[in-house]
RNA sequence: CGGGGUAUAGCGCAGCCUGGUAGCGCGAUAGUUUUGGGAACUAUAGGUCGCAGGUUCGAAUCCUGCUGCCCCGACCA
């Protein structure tokens, strides 16, 4: 490889690029704006694309979005637990990425990127590397150097932080990266949703003590509720374990659904509370917001208490359901800055450890949730602000002047209004066409074929509702640019 | 990590018990007829039968070992 590079540098040259993009999509990475690397919306005609559909169910999906992220081409599993994103599936990870990005900035947390590999010395230091157990992946490079594929970052950031932080003037900090991350599950199971390898953003808060890290807990609480809300949907902070530290600053973040891997129990009301607004000031006293969200009764069943339950909710508020873990935040204290001497000199001159924090979301957990709370027998039902395209064209008889003519129109005119696209210009059947967009769930169809344009009408039906409408062209392209 | 399965064409499966030219459906390709909710017919292509040993004249099939994958449980974002 080294003299094939010295002979010709156009080929390593190549690589390079290569290896950089790939790097960055791996990690997540976008840059602000609705695709990657350019501010454009994404059009698409399904004859260019890669969208892998299948008409059977593969055998080894049990649960209803592993089942259909696979037949609708999304992911496909490369080993127990490890799968390659498909593009329509890169395109909504990439859509949940950019919502967990901009609410993590809006609250005033600071993006980084910190590397999948770490030292093992590093975890030494913690006292975490012989305690974590086989669910870590273990590696040795050419040097016999022990390294391992990060299942989380506490030791590297608390590491990043000591290295320049000594004042509480410089406090507080709430660092985040998202990230692909490891846990060699010993039964990966029900697609991204338990896999090995999985991208996450976890945030980590640095404060001076344990009342200034309540206030980035509020921070990241609030932060969540409009991550979730944003993507329509309904994710209920429950109290979680909280380990050795105690008090009452853990909490899950759960999406309901029947399918959910635990179980829960909450009041039927927390389901209706207000998702905090876009004008929500996180410079604010927050406690009003987190008081609302922990009154009423919510907990999983590792720590629910059914004296308690019955007591401050009535019989007809109680609700048994099951849930998906979805994200979570934990205030653990100097458990990491202490053994790994991080300490901060305060007001008073006196050093003393960090006070810190972690905020999980499962960015790719979370596609799969998205799908379990939002489908129906013909398939999935994208809520619009994580969809892999807003609208789905279907031109019913590709080679009809008239339909190749209003498809086109339509076409032209989403992208020129910066809205997503996918044209089915397939020379297939209808039904298949039909079926296609059903199944991956794109929030609108217009229906061009033949029979609609000799009454002058496209169809444009909702996915969510079912409801259909024959509109003129024009009409059908004011009502989707709307 | 315990228990139970399974591996044959892109997907879903039969064949294995009782060894003898590797099959079916869907999908793919080509053609014809079709065409508003997954069409019909015809033809074609596509396989180291998970891997390695062994038994045998002959192994997808019997034996041994290994590996991958799936399900139940415990565990976990």
């Amino acid at each position: 490889m080294a003299l094939f590079c010295l002979r010709d540098n156009r080929p390593a040259c190549l690589f390079f690029c290569f290896a950089i993009v790939s790097a960055a999509i791996k990690s997540g990475y976008r840059p602000r704006g609705r695709s990657p690397f350019s501010a454009e919306p994404i059009i698409m005609r399904l004859t260019r694309y890669f969208l892998p559909i299948l008409r059977e169910t593969p055998k080894e999906a049990e649960i209803v979005s592993h089942r259909l992220m696979l037949r609708a081409g999304m992911i496909r599993q490369e080993a127990a637990g490890i799968y390659a994103w498909l593009p329509l599936g890169f395109k909504v990870l990439q859509n949940v990425t950019r919502i967990v990005r901009e609410e993590m900035d809006r609250a005033g947390a600071v993006e980084l990127l910190m590397p999948t590999l770490q030292l093992a010395d590093l975890w030494r230091e913690s006292g975490r590397y012989d305690a974590y157990g086989p669910e870590m992946l273990r590696i040795k490079d050419r040097h016999e150097r022990e390294l391992l594929y990060g299942p989380t970052n506490e030791e590297m950031i608390t590491e990043i932080f000591r290295a320049s932080v000594r004042s509480y003037r410089d406090l507080p900090k709430i660092l985040y990266h998202i990230q692909w991350k490891f846990r060699d599950e010993q039964r990966p199971r029900f697609g991204v949703m338990r896999g090995r390898e999985f991208l996450m953003k976890d945030a980590y808060s640095f404060d001076v003590d344990e009342a200034a890290a309540r206030l980035s807990y509020n921070r990241m609480f609030v932060a969540y509720l409009r991550i979730f809300g944003r993507m329509g949907l309904k994710a209920i902070p429950m109290r979680a374990e909280t380990g050795p530290i105690g008090g009452d600053l853990s909490h899950e973040f759960i999406v309901l659904a029947a399918t959910g891997e635990s179980g829960v129990y909450c009041n039927a009301d927390v389901r209706d509370l207000p998702i905090p607004g876009i004008d929500v000031d996180y410079d604010s006293d927050l406690t009003p917001i987190i008081r609302e969200w922990t009154t009423l009764y919510a907990a999983t069943e590792d720590v629910h208490d059914e004296a308690r339950f019955h007591a401050e909710t009535p019989a007809e508020k109680r609700l048994q359901t099951r849930g998906i873990e979805v994200g979570q935040v934990f205030y653990f204290g100097d458990k990491y800055t202490r053994p790994m001497k991080a300490p901060i000199t305060g007001p008073d001159g006196s050093e003393r450890p960090a006070q810190c924090g972690s905020y999980g979301v499962g960015v790719s957990r979370l596609v799969g949730a998205l799908i379990e709370a939002n489908h129906d027998d013909a398939g999935i039902i994208w809520p619009e602000e994580v969809a892999p395209f807003r609208v789905g064209i279907a031109n019913l008889k590709v080679g009809d002047a008239a339909s190749d003519a209003a498809s086109m129109q339509i076409y032209h005119a989403l992208e020129k209004a910066k809205i997503d696209v996918l044209y089915d210009d397939r020379d297939e059947r209808p039904g298949g066409k039909f079926a296609t967009l059903d199944m991956i769930g794109l929030p609108y169809q217009v229906i061009v074929g033949p029979k609609g344009l000799a009454g002058g009408t496209v169809e444009v039906k909702t996915r969510a509702t079912g409801a259909r409408e024959n509109l003129s062209v024009e009409a059908a392209i004011a009502k989707l640019t709307a």
